[in-house]
DNA sequence: GCTTGCGGTGGAGTGAACTCCAGCGCCTAG
DNA sequence: CTAGGCGCTGGAGTTCACTCCACCGCAAGC
């Protein structure tokens, strides 16, 4: 029950999370991440709920939203249902934009595995680079052109 | 059975790649993208392979390489066989990469469904969980209302 | 006491990756 | 012929997300 028990020290929050020092300050001043209350000396602690914030945001901006909206998204803050129902089609949103960014990945799998036979390819025998039918050479260090 | 007939221009390019016109002509200045031709009038003219080259490279990108490290990874060129080996090594390792973004993006989706979870409980019934009206911990016992 | 270490603050600085632009040429349509 | 459209170039400018820094305070250890 006690709030100091569970509390984490900015240093804790980082090695937690990876986000540096100076990542997890500059986040607050930005607005991003409320909930952090202060020790007697002025020192940053996170409790439970700061903590799942801090998370959430590093969620977020690891699938591409950019800190502006993150901020609107903290902004709208738990007031009214229809803020909560707001920030519910953001995530929504967010979570559109995060599949779409795992079919890229998925994508630049195939390709990079491609290139990869490709090279296997031309390890094993002494096949031309990787075109099926160019007089394209394939890559290397400019030539002079 | 020419490159003409098949070779794109740089729009065709940037329209199938999504890549900008000047995000394309940036990366063959920077080197990422040999195997670009020029037409008589001075024109950029992408065949097969370098289309290819520009999806590898873009893959490389969106998988987070930097600029530098895939021109080291193009400077290589198609040479020695130990070239091809280094090539490829470096390719296996942005596939480790590449994965390890997909462990965190499955993370971040699972973070982002629970705080949603969350949204539609508050909606439901009026319980909050993580906002800064509370204490502090929302981890243990619900707060039964 | 002093010093060491962690942390806080405001503001300046950085690096990467584009993005924009002015001025030019080529080609085609009218 | 002129005008419009596309593309080329080198270089400057912008954006974003941090990252660094100098300087301060508190608390503990020697």
């Amino acid at each position: 029950m006690n709030a100091t028990a569970t509390a984490l020290g900015i240093r804790e929050v980082s090695e937690l999370t990876g986000l540096t020092l100076d990542t997890l300050r500059w986040y607050e001043r930005e607005g991003l991440i409320p909930l952090v209350k202060r020790s007697s000396d002025g020192r940053r602690r996170y409790g439970p709920a700061a903590v799942r914030f801090v998370r959430l945001v590093q969620a977020l901006r690891r699938t591409g939203m950019p800190i502006a909206e993150i901020r609107h998204f903290v902004m709208l803050g738990p007031g009214t249902p229809e803020h909560s129902a707001q920030r519910l089609r953001i995530l929504q949103e967010q979570e559109v934009r995060l599949h779409r960014r795992r079919a890229e990945l998925d994508e630049d799998l195939r390709v990079m595995r491609h290139k990869m036979a490709d090279f296997r390819d031309l390890m094993a025998h002494g096949r031309t680079c990787e075109d099926d039918d160019l007089p394209d050479d394939c890559g290397g260090p400019p030539p002079e052109r």
